[in-house]
DNA sequence: TTGTAAGCGTTATCAA
DNA sequence: TTGATAACGCTTACAA
């Protein structure tokens, strides 16, 4: 009994006689061997069976956002189906570990905009990617149109006559604080999927004739309750008080409206506000929020697909659709 | 220059001059190469700096749950900090994928009730373990008092004089779908720590006045917003109206405080609502739910801490808060 | 149907 | 300070 032949035991069930096959599993099962070693396996077949999915923001910041969440679930729905594992990495970071770690998967996921020198390194893996939300060059992606999806509620909004515009950014600017925006931020290239977002409001708005200046719009670093409610309460208290809040993300949207009713104001009756993701919670607010559904789960299960199946260079761009909620006024 | 030597000048700086280690990094980075190869790495260390975390439900559904969620946000910014990847894995399953993607990870935290094969497996890997929501004999874990915690919000609700009470329960028997229980039900053998919760409740309960029935308590599968929605309908619209809702998650709790007013019903004043388990949404309800915090990103730190520093066969026990919040009335 | 042997990329040991 | 070598556990030609 050599070990090649336990190794087809375990692989190949037709190189060998059933019964051997079956003496081979019982006597391993009771030695208590595992089965086969993953380390080995993948160095001796160049294929580990996980695929790496790549965050752009922080492992923990990641876990606790809605959107990375759902993007998280539709890649493991078909990465449990197709028996791959998921590891989960973050960008920045360039210790011995983190390269190790890139070193394993047959393949990555990035999600959001990845720093420059992780992108590089990881390509130069020469594995298969799959970019979300971040485009590149001859690289398979999967995106939404994010300046039709954030003209389309913006308009929609503004429809209502309103005159008095703010914005409550997603990371607009390379800052880490809240803050609100000036012309020179602005003019600054800056290569975040906001910066569509904010061309969409910035259309609407135009065509709309309530065109609004930088010092209306503020920059929030990262998608959480907390900084988003520092934002919102600068926004509802400035003077003149804005009547349409456009928010580019539910998460932040959402914290505009608790903020709202901690000030006494009705929305939508003395101010709309609009979300930006679809997230579950955005149906489930008081009012339900308005919001541009970009299917995230399905982002993700998209992504996972293209990657398994090796869907080379396609830029797929999904399509987002409006959700009509009470957040926004009729009046 | 030897093999040997391009490893020290990777891994142990102090054995080689620097001028030859700069060289060699230089020429590695100029043959695009990535650094050390995990899986050959793991095969001659027996270290993968892989910590796998093994999820009780499927990984998909582990990523949309709020709890779940947080305590990967603990364990994430834990194995971040130490330079440890993070492997998620679920339980139920077991092919020969799963048995390697056990293979590599150098310890596992356990959260929930892990399968008996699925534990088994992983216990003779002789790999260092934590349980989460989970307790073994001699095996590390993090729990709670769920039976206290349970108790005691259960008696806050019920100290307000009320009389008639209802439980939505969560994985009380082993059945896939929402239904009541019956005695038999809950003769039965079932080693969830929801049990625990279920005898707070009645402990509550039966020091109040208001013991329940076996068919004023609903068993609900799996934590979601529409099976809790379900249940929430059925128990709300139940003769006698309960006044008390004892439910065994946010997420169920939260989904009865909007079905109680999709009914007409106001919440606190018509019935109260009691949650467990203190996610950030909690807070935000309309009314803000009472509830029992039980810090789950702290057992996720704190479980990974106790894996990665060797807290050999520790049974820790983390202190529950009680949050009193507007779902409860002050009659 | 089964066994032999090479080699995947590392690192630890030991010798130079 | 550097280099040669064996071994980690597995899979796959190929030989028996």
């Amino acid at each position: 009994m050599s070990t090649a032949t336990i190794s087809n035991a375990f692989n190949r069930p037709d190189q060998l006689s059933a019964k051997l096959r079956e003496r081979i599993l019982r006597d391993a099962a009771k030695l208590g061997y595992h089965g086969p070693n993953l380390a080995a396996r993948t160095l001796r077949r160049g294929e580990s069976d996980v695929i790496g999915v790549m965050l752009s923001d922080s492992l923990t910041y990641s876990l606790s956002d809605p959107v990375a969440n759902q993007l998280l679930q539709g890649v493991s729905e078909v990465l449990v189906e197709r028996n791959k594992h998921l590891l989960l990495l973050s960008s920045h970071i360039d210790s011995s570990e983190q390269r190790g770690a890139e070193s394993l998967p047959d393949g990555f996921i990035l999600y959001g905009t990845i720093d420059q020198p992780s992108f590089e390194r990881v390509k130069r893996t020469g594995k298969p990617l799959v970019l979300v939300d971040f485009e590149s060059d001859e690289i398979t992606s999967v995106n939404i149109d994010n300046e039709k999806g954030a003209y389309k509620i913006a308009d929609l909004a503004l429809k209502q006559g309103s005159n008095e515009v703010a914005v409550l950014g997603l990371k607009l600017i390379d800052f880490d604080r809240v803050c609100r925006l000036t012309q020179a931020d602005l003019d600054a290239e800056y290569k975040e999927i906001s910066r569509s977002r904010l061309a969409g409001f910035t259309r609407a708005a135009t065509e709309n004739g309530c065109a609004f200046q930088p010092d209306s719009v503020w920059h929030i670093p990262i998608n959480s309750t907390a900084n988003a409610e520092i934002a919102a309460r600068e926004a509802l208290t400035k003077h003149p008080r804005p009547n349409v809040l456009l928010c580019m993300s539910d998460v932040i949207a959402l914290s505009a409206i608790r903020v709202a009713r901690d000030l006494g104001l009705d929305v939508p009756n003395d101010v709309s506000i609009t979300g930006f993701d679809g997230i579950p919670e955005s149906e489930r607010s008081n009012p339900p929020l308005s919001t541009v559904c970009q299917q995230s789960i399905e982002k993700g299960r998209l992504a996972a697909t293209m990657l398994l199946d090796g869907a080379d260079d396609k830029q797929v761009t999904l399509e987002t659709k409006l959700e009509v909620r009470g957040s926004i006024g009729n009046s």
